[in-house]
RNA sequence: GGGCCCGUAGCAUAGUCGGUGGUGCACCCGGCUGAUAACCGGGAGGUCGUGCGUUCGAGUCGCACCGGGCCCA
């Protein structure tokens, strides 16, 4: 053991501690340490490479690294390998940034090759990064070497799902509507979608009815671009529609506008009168055949034959009537599924309109709003701007369109009522996140779009024939490469795309373009992680998982998509336990943002005030499924508590090595805390007590990270430390401290010392590995294991735990809290001792707890005496308080006499006479029960305070003998202090002098107390009287104490 | 618009079956002084997001609404 600074110095001690276990290779051991235990198979959701983690990935490691650390020391063989999601078009978009490329073209003018190699130089740049980053927040997980969805034998991971799922049938290629991102070309998925408001047109528009004269359809939209693409108006088949006849510009029109919604639409086109002149339901209308008024400027338009179809998810708004364009919609193109209707879709894949657009080929579609809204001329009915929430693609910020293209999907909702079944299997924390968010979430899900039309990503492996419709799916790069007799050792585009074979039919059988949403990719992980399917040895022992935790974004990404790619390849979930956790919030609850400047990065929090106050900090300030709201105030709280740790834990140091202190240990030399074990019963009670606290603690962590709760497991360690060690135990253990030479009650203080810090150390090393592991290397044996990390995880002996002295010391901390106010009260310092302390109680459970710890009572109460008196206290005086309602009656004018007499009477006669003669009789005046009620008075000197249960009176009456103690606690205090100022060693001696102006103090203090402050002081020679005294004296100085000069010298005798 | 979660003192957070709302930080006052840039005690501070309902009684149960978060449409 040595000395450790004295405050805590988190960035020394991080950076002292991270540099032994890079040098003793501490991880590497304490998995070694682990191999031949039962496998814990713990799968890492991979994060994307930005290069950059934020407060919420932060978070996201920290909780792992607490587990699996809690798991090692549990005795399991963690499986603890990091992943990383490399692929995907963020990177596209970043590269393309860094290129100065507008759209697809740049990128195949650059070469696809040579822009792969751009993004994949771009990911393992930025996994390395990340890397470094999270290893500065103490994570060990194997970094070293991650699982990469960039890596050839990921890549057949994924091939190899997708084949199960073409065996299964479940691959499906269908013409659908996606989100599409114009800019970046391709389908993006609904989750890569950000929404914010835009301003868009708002306009009404009039379809006219064929065969009819000047009667309309009124429809409603925000995308006049998507009107070329109209076939159809949908109505819903049960609301009530209504013919008007309006006047507009002395023009006469007939509107069909659902009936409810009549007034409104009428106002906002400026209609100055109307009439119903007809009502019909949906269904009557459907059917109906109507033009489009764009067909002069679009030839396609005068081909289709419009009408009115039913659709239930059609609203009473706006004018219940909507405009559908199958190519440029998801419900849209449902209906036009279920109604046969044609697809039209005049827009390319970078948003321009294309030819079958007529006049307006080669407008981008935001460009042709304005000239559509024009041509509509006449059929505009109202032209207005609308501010919504409108769709952007999340990396390139570019508005969205729909649009009908042809895709590859999975078709979920067959495999659906199984992947329901498997979340039922799986144990959920929290349980709601399981039975009712994920199952909410599966029970809606549709076909999961998986690919894509760009260029970094897993490429999807069909082959299919120029000539005829022959199609094969590949699982394995040797499939392929025995098939086409190739030799492909990269599976990404364009190498893969190289690759072509005859068909049986003659034709020559290429890859199709797509490549996999990079969603897909990480739904591999469970088994790719380990290998498979290239390796099958250790997929048969570990899958699936034992634990993984994301946040809760994750539902609807990692959660499901794992769940969904395994139970298509295996039939059953991938994981057996999922923590849902939150999300990283700023203080007052808003998302963290660059544009809102409310970003704390964890470096910035690490900076301040080190890696293990981010991760406790993290960790208590909310349960992990709740968001976190960050906030600095409660920062620097955490980091005091683990001040606090720092001070309990040196605060023994200098006297054990003083003492060459070793704790005791069996014969193999490793602290088992044997002298614990062995002595317990023989200890004084304060020791009894913190070591059943210690190990009530352990058993209550174990069960709170069991239970994932560590949000109780962390705030119930500081709490132990804060209350039990700091406030409670050290501070009743202090004077054991520097008892002389080999006292019993120092060495067993020593001990529970020990024993309180090594039991703490343990548990706490799995959130705040860095401190615990200071401490530890300072406490340990020399055959202990090096590290804290290596010990085995404690759970608390049941034979240490007394739960009734924990119960008995709670009640003692409240008395000692109540003669802390009563002494307040009474202006009577801790320092000066008081005669007598009373607890009146009826309840047992305190007067038992005040006897069984009754000289701790009295040496907390700093009380001779300190009893229990049930009922009523013999010292306790009364008052008489006339009672004038009674009295005012009955003596009338006499009343305020008899008032003085109650007044003036003794209070103890008055009562005992009316107790025992039914009256007392004084002045003539006969006085009984009615006309007086009694308060109960404290005797002088004395004062009260409640605890719960009790009231502790406590009397501040001085004597000589009581007046003696207290001035020569005040005159050692005054002399430590000024060894303090003269920084003097704990184990020096001193020659001192005191010199107080008042004889009769002087001559108390010389009594019996001088060998006693001599003692205390470590003095071999002290003077004591009421003159000045003489000679040199290193510090002198002059007190004044309740109000007697003292003046005192001292000298250290080296 | 829908699903799930959250809302308790200036801030953060606990509150089981419905039974007088606790704790920490900050603040003010006091104490202690061999952990000392530490520690301890006391005080003040509440529309339990709002409203309605159930009940003898609601922070807790129900409904509606408001605000925040994640997800979906």
């Amino acid at each position: 053991m040595k000395e450790v600074t004295s405050s805590f110095n988190a960035k020394d001690l991080e950076s002292e501690t991270s540099s032994f276990w890079n040098e003793e290779n501490i991880y590497k051991k304490v998995k070694e340490l682990r191999k031949d235990c039962p496998d814990y198979f713990f799968v890492d959701g991979p994060p994307y490479t930005t290069g950059h983690i934020h407060l919420g990935t932060a978070w996201n490691k920290i909780l792992k690294d607490t587990i699996l650390r809690f798991r090692r020391m549990n005795g399991l063989n963690v499986i603890d390998r990091a992943g990383y999601d490399m692929h995907g078009l963020p990177i596209e978009v970043r590269v393309e940034n860094e290129l100065g490329f507008k759209s697809k073209k740049d990128i195949e003018s650059f070469g696809i090759s040579n822009f792969i190699e751009k993004c994949k130089e771009f990911a393992v740049v930025h996994k390395d990064i990340m890397s470094e980053q999270f290893k500065e927040l103490g994570v060990w997980m194997d970094f070293d070497n991650p699982y990469q969805t960039i890596s050839p034998d990921y890549v057949e991971s994924a091939w190899w799902v997708l084949k199960r799922a073409h065996e299964k049938e479940l691959l499906e290629k269908g013409y659908r509507v996606v989100n599409w991102c114009p800019r970046c070309e391709t389908a993006i998925a609904d989750s890569e979608v950000e929404y914010w408001d835009e301003t868009d047109p708002s306009i009404f528009v009039k379809f006219p009815v064929r065969g009819k004269e000047n009667e309309y359809l009124v429809i409603w939209t925000t995308t006049p671009w998507t009107l070329p693409a109209n076939v159809a108006t949908a109505v819903k088949e049960d609301f009530i529609y209504a013919k008007v006849e309006a006047e507009k510009d002395g023009k006469r029109e007939y509107l069909w506008i659902a009936d409810e919604l009549v007034e409104d639409v009428l106002r906002r086109g400026r209609y100055s009168d109307y009439n119903v002149i007809e009502k019909a339901t949906g269904s009557d209308l459907a059917g109906t055949i109507y033009d489009s008024p764009l067909a002069d400027y679009i030839p396609a338009q005068k081909e289709v034959t419009h009408r009115v179809v039913t659709a239930d998810y059609v609203t009473l708004e706006n004018t219940g009537m909507v405009h559908i364009a199958p190519g440029h919609g998801w419900d849209d193109y449902l209906v036009g599924q279920k109604e046969g209707l044609e697809s039209l879709c005049p827009v390319d894949g970078t948003g321009t309109m294309t030819a079958d657009a007529g006049e307006f080929a080669g407008l981008y579609v935001k460009e042709a709003n304005p000239k559509i809204i024009e041509a509509l001329g006449d059929s505009l009915l109202a032209d207005m701007k609308i501010t919504h929430r409108y769709g952007h693609c999340w990396r390139c910020k570019t508005p969205i369109i729909s649009l009908a293209t042809e895709q590859w999907f999975l078709a979920i909702p067959r495999i659906k009522q199984q992947m329901l079944e498997e979340i039922a299997k799986v144990k959920w924390y929290p349980d709601w996140a399981g039975s009712a968010r994920f199952h909410d979430f599966v029970s809606d899900s549709r076909d999961w779009c998986i690919s894509r039309q760009r260029y970094w990503g897993i490429p999807i492996p069909v082959w299919k024939c120029d000539s005829c419709d022959n199609q094969e799916v590949f699982g394995t790069m040797d499939e392929l490469n025995d098939r086409a007799g190739s030799n492909l050792k990269d599976p990404h585009r364009p190498y893969v795309d190289e690759i072509t074979y005859r068909c049986t039919c003659g034709g020559t059988m290429k890859r199709v373009e797509d490549i996999f949403d990079v969603w897909f990719d990480s739904a591999m992980a469970s088994w790719a992680t380990i290998g498979y399917p290239g390796e099958t040895e250790r997929f048969e022992k570990l899958w699936p998982a034992d634990f993984i935790t994301e946040g809760q974004d994750q539902t609807r990404g990692w959660f499901y998509s794992q769940l969904g790619a395994s139970t298509i390849a295996f039939d059953r979930a991938p994981y057996k336990k999922v923590m849902m956790h939150g999300f990283a919030l700023d203080a007052d609850g808003r998302k963290m943002s660059k544009s809102l400047g409310n970003v704390v990065t964890p470096e910035e929090v690490m900076e301040k005030v080190g890696v293990d106050v981010l991760r406790i900090y993290i960790l208590s300030a909310s349960a992990p499924w709740d968001d976190l709201k960050f906030n600095w105030e409660g920062v620097k709280t955490t980091n005091r508590a683990m001040n606090i740790l720092w001070n309990v834990y040196r605060f023994p140091l200098p006297y054990m090595i003083l003492d060459s202190f070793a704790p005791e240990t069996g014969e193999s030399g490793i602290w088992q805390g044997d002298y614990i074990k062995k002595n317990i019963h023989d200890m004084p009670v304060e020791d009894r007590w913190i070591i059943s606290r210690i190990n009530s603690l352990c058993a209550l962590v174990t069960e709170d990270i069991e239970k994932c709760e560590l949000h109780k497991a962390s705030r119930n360690i500081i709490n132990c430390i804060l209350e039990d060690i700091s406030r409670w135990y050290v501070q009743l253990v202090r004077q054991r401290m520097w008892l002389e030479e080999d006292a019993v009650e120092k060495i067993q203080a020593y001990e529970t010392m020990y024993y309180t810090m090594r039991r703490l150390t343990g548990v706490l090393a799995p959130m705040a590995p860095y401190i615990s592991e200071s401490i530890f290397r300072n406490l340990r044996t020399d055959p202990d294991p090096v590290s804290v990390h290596m010990v085995s995880w404690f759970s608390g002996d049941e034979d240490l735990i007394d739960k009734n002295l924990e119960t008995e010391m709670d009640i003692i901390r409240s008395f000692d809290e109540a003669v802390a106010t009563a002494r307040q009260d009474g202006k009577r310092k801790l320092r000066w001792p008081i005669a007598e302390t009373i607890v009146i109680t009826s309840d047992d459970k305190i007067a038992s707890a005040i006897e069984n710890l009754n000289e701790l009572c009295k040496q907390r109460a700093n009380s001779v005496t300190v009893t229990i008196v049930s009922g009523s206290w013999d010292r306790m005086e009364f008052e008489a308080e006339a009672v004038m309602r009674a009295i005012g009656p009955e003596f009338g004018k006499e009343g305020p006499k008899v008032k003085a007499v109650i007044e003036s009477a003794d209070a103890a006669d008055l009562k005992k006479g009316i107790l025992e003669d039914g009256f007392y009789e004084a002045d003539g005046y006969r006085i009984t029960e009615k006309h007086v009620v009694f308060n109960e008075k404290l005797p002088e000197n004395v004062f009260s305070a409640q605890m719960p249960g009790a009231t502790v009176c406590v009397d501040t009456t001085l004597n000589n003998d009581l007046e003696a103690e207290g001035f020569a606690r005040e005159i050692i205090r005054r002399i430590q202090e000024m060894r303090r100022q003269l920084d003097l060693k704990v184990e020096e001696y001193i020659t001192a002098a005191v010199a107080i102006n008042d004889s009769r103090i002087a001559g108390l203090v010389s009594g019996s107390w001088k060998d006693e402050i001599m003692n205390e002081v470590r003095a071999k020679d002290m003077t004591v009287g009421d003159e000045n005294f003489q000679g040199d004296f290193g510090l002198v100085q002059d007190w004044v104490v309740e109000g007697a000069e003292i003046k005192i010298g001292i000298t250290g005798n080296n």
